[in-house]
DNA sequence: TTGATATTTTGAAAATTTTCAAAATATCAT
DNA sequence: ATGATATTTTGAAAATTTTCAAAATATCAA
């Protein structure tokens, strides 16, 4: 699966969205992670795996813990796709003859 | 689901960005939209159904035609939330005894 | 109303995802 | 090596998603 994909289904998931706020306070072990939530640590350990398939967090040995952390970069790029839309609704253009004016980028 | 699932949800999908990429260009009409794609027209129609429940996507019938456009507020949101994240890779933290300092926001 | 065009809905199959319990793996302490 | 703790993998069930073909709906034109 392509990256882009992964990291929007990623993303699309209310546990991995909280585990990813959750480090965002600082790094975290899987099990302190996994205390957080109503299910079992299987489960978040699958979420985790598919938030390192997504490239958003990072795990490093620490003894027998796994240290999970953030990895922004991905963030950047998720951030730059959306990007490219502009913020104004389109103004209603004829479908097909399309006259391309200046067209706003997000935010302003 | 909550509207930010379904945002990312519907993002995930590369057929359902390819949509909006085109879209980006000027308002297209389901016909011509399902044209570009090799699955067809009712799987087309799902998916921008599964647009418009996200409301990245709205649609106003012109004659026979239902014309699409997209709605970018979404947008707008869902960058706001990512744009909570940091650009740079977190400092090796001690894991549980987080001293917060001044934390970066993306892009810079 | 009848026929043609545009799009959506329905019903069903194939693929994927989420979850759990149990088993497996890795590290540490003795 | 043995036992304890931390985490992942496996196998399987339940739920969801994607897709297609066929049927249904909506609008237009005659």
């Amino acid at each position: 699966m392509e990256i882009r994909s992964l990291v929007f289904k990623a993303l699309a998931d209310p546990t991995r969205r909280a585990i990813l706020d959750r480090l965002r306070e600082g790094d975290l072990n899987a099990g302190d992670l996994a205390a957080g939530f109503d299910i079992g640590k299987a489960s978040i350990s699958h979420h985790l795996n598919l938030l390192k398939q997504a490239g958003l967090v990072k795990a490093r040995r620490q003894g027998q813990q796994q240290i999970y952390t953030l990895h922004t970069t991905v963030f950047q790029e998720a951030l730059q796709w959306l990007m490219n839309f502009p913020t104004q609704p389109t103004p209603p253009t004829p479908p097909k003859g399309s006259e391309k004016s200046g067209r706003n980028g997000p935010l302003g």
